[in-house]
RNA sequence: GGGGGAAUUCCCGAGUGGCCAAAGGGGACAGACUGUAAAUCUGCUGGCACUGCCUUCGGUGGUUCGAAUCCACCUUCCCCCA
C-alpha cells in the first residue's frame, strides 16, 4: 500500500485540492511540504502530535518536510478566541519556545542536511512593509471571497477584527514565500485551516501562475465531536515536566470505547492489518486496545522505558495493588506540621490535590479521599510524623494517586 | 461621525434597591453502578478561623441605612445609519 492510500485508510485526510496530483506526488516522494506551528507555549501538545506523525509518515515515504514556527504571528499575538489579550511574548520567549518545539520535534522528525528543515516566519513577516505588502499581495485577495470563507463564518456573528481578518493573508504569504524559496509545493494543516491554505495556493497561482497543493488533516475529535487532547480545559503536553508520562499514558488509557480504534488508526504506526483485527474487539476487550494505544503513544513521545513504567504503574494501581514507584510524590517539610502531625486538609492542599482548603473539605465530605486505603470521613483527621515518614498513599477519586512523604 | 443595545461566578445565562455568594443549564470534580469506557442517578462547584465572616456581578467615583440592580464618567463589544 502506498503512502497516500495508507493515509486515506487511516482516516487522516480531510480535504485535498487535487487528489490525483497529490496522490502521485506524495507516493513518488516528490512533495516538499510544510506545516505551521504557532509557538505560544514552551511545549507542543497532543494536538500537534498528529501533525507530527503525519510529517513523519510523509518523510518516511521520501517527502521533504518543513516545520514552520510561527514566530512572526506569535510576536503579534493572535487575538482570536478570548476577550483578554494574549500576553505579549518577547523575542527571547519565542526563541526559547521555538527551541523547545525543535527538541520535541526531533524525536519524530529527522532534521538536517537533505532531510527536514525548520524555518521561522518571523524571518520574513516581521520585516514586511505595509504598503508594499498591500500592493504585492493585498491586490490578489478579494474581500468578498474572504468573507465567504468558512473559517470566518462563526466569527461573522461574534465580530472579527481587522487583524484576525489578515491572518489568511499572513499564512498565504508564508506559503508563497516557501514556494519560491524552498520549492515547497504543498501545505498541510488542521482542517480548520483549509480556507487559509487555499489562500496560499490562490496567491501562488495569481502571482506565479503555478500550482501548489493543500491537504488537511482530519481533526481528532471524540464521539461527541469534541476536540481531543485536552483534560479539564488544559492541554495534554508532550513535555514530561508539564504532563508526566504517567498522566500522558492515562489520558489515552481513558479514551472512550467509541474512540479507541479511531485513535489507534490515526495516531499510531501499527500496521493496518493488525488494527483491522482489533476492530472486531468489543466491550471489556477494548481495555486491551486502550492499553495498546496508550503504550504506543507514550513510547513515541517519552520512549519505551517510560511507556513500560507508566503501564506497570497503571496496572499496579488499578489492579488494586499499590506500587508507589512512579507515583507523583510531594515531599513535606517539618514546617508544615503542627504538633508533630498534619491534618488531612493541609495534606491535600500541600500535595496540590485540592486548590483550596474549602475544596479539600468538600472532597472529604463527599467521600472522595482515601489515605493508605482508609476512606477519610472526618475532616479533622490528622497524621503523625511517623506515619508520614513511611509515606502516605493518598487517593483522590479513583484515578488520582499521590504519595506524601516527610 | 450619529443612534440603539450589551458586559454577571469556569462557560452560557437569569437577576432592575434589602429575601443575592447570586436561579437554571453546561462543563469540571466527587459518590453509586461498571471495564480505569459510555449511559444513568446522587452530591458538589468564590475564599476563610464555615450555623459566622470576607471578596465577587467590565472600571472609577457617587446617591442610599443598604447597590449586581439607581446616577455620572470611562473601557470594551455588538447592531443600525453614514
Amino acid at each position: 500500500m502506498k503512502i497516500y492510500e495508507e493515509l486515506v485508510a487511516r482516516g487522516l485526510i480531510a480535504q485535498v485540492t487535487n487528489e490525483p496530483e497529490i496522490r502521485e506526488m506524495i507516493n513518488a516522494g516528490k512533495a516538499t511540504f510544510y506545516i505551521g506551528f504557532d509557538c505560544t507555549a514552551d511545549s507542543l501538545t497532543a494536538g500537534h502530535f498528529m501533525a507530527l506523525t503525519l510529517m513523519k509518515r510523509l518523510q518516511q515515504a521520501g517527502n521533504k518536510p518543513i516545520a514552520l514556527i510561527g514566530g512572526g504571528t506569535t510576536m503579534i499575538g493572535d487575538p482570536s478566541g478570548r476577550t483578554d489579550m494574549r500576553k505579549m511574548l518577547t523575542r527571547e520567549d519565542i526563541d526559547h519556545n521555538a527551541e523547545c518545539f525543535r527538541r520535541q520535534m526531533e524525536r519524530f522528525i529527522e532534521f538536517g542536511e537533505g532531510k527536514a528543515m525548520m524555518v521561522n516566519n518571523a524571518d520574513w513577516l516581521l520585516s514586511l512593509n505595509y504598503v508594499e505588502l498591500l500592493r504585492e499581495v493585498g491586490a490578489c485577495f478579494s474581500v468578498n471571497n474572504m468573507l465567504r470563507a468558512e473559517c470566518y463564518k462563526q466569527r461573522m456573528e461574534k465580530g472579527l477584527s481587522f487583524f484576525e481578518f489578515n491572518y489568511m493573508i499572513m499564512q498565504s504569504y508564508d506559503f508563497y514565500y516557501l514556494f519560491q524559496k524552498y520549492g515547497c509545493n504543498m501545505q498541510f494543516g488542521g482542517d480548520d485551516q483549509w480556507s487559509n491554505m487555499l489562500g496560499g495556493t490562490e496567491l501562488i497561482r495569481k502571482k506565479l501562475g503555478q500550482d501548489a497543493h493543500a491537504m488537511t488533516i482530519t481533526l481528532l475529535t471524540d464521539s461527541q465531536g469534541k476536540k481531543m487532547g485536552k483534560t479539564a480545559g488544559n492541554a495534554v503536553w508532550l513535555d514530561a515536566n508539564k504532563t508526566s508520562p504517567f498522566e500522558f499514558y492515562q489520558y489515552w488509557r481513558n479514551v472512550g470505547d467509541d474512540d479507541v480504534l479511531k485513535c489507534i488508526r490515526m495516531l499510531t504506526f501499527l500496521p493496518l492489518e493488525q488494527i483491522d483485527e482489533m476492530s472486531a474487539w468489543e466491550g471489556e476487550q477494548l481495555n486491551r486496545a486502550k492499553e495498546i494505544l496508550a503504550w504506543e503513544l507514550t513510547k513515541m513521545v517519552h520512549g519505551e522505558e517510560e511507556a513500560d513504567k507508566a503501564q506497570n504503574a497503571a496496572r499496579a494501581l488499578f489492579a488494586g495493588g499499590v506500587s508507589d514507584e512512579n507515583m507523583p510524590t510531594t515531599k513535606l517539610t517539618e514546617a508544615e506540621l503542627k504538633d508533630g502531625a498534619i491534618d488531612v486538609i493541609s495534606l491535600l492542599t500541600a500535595c496540590g490535590l485540592a486548590a483550596s482548603r474549602s475544596e479539600a473539605r468538600k472532597l472529604i465530605q463527599g467521600g472522595g479521599v482515601t489515605v493508605n486505603d482508609e476512606r477519610i470521613s472526618a475532616i479533622d483527621r490528622s497524621f503523625p510524623a511517623e506515619e508520614l515518614k513511611a509515606g502516605l498513599h493518598i487517593r483522590k477519586g479513583k484515578k488520582v494517586h499521590h504519595k506524601a512523604i516527610l
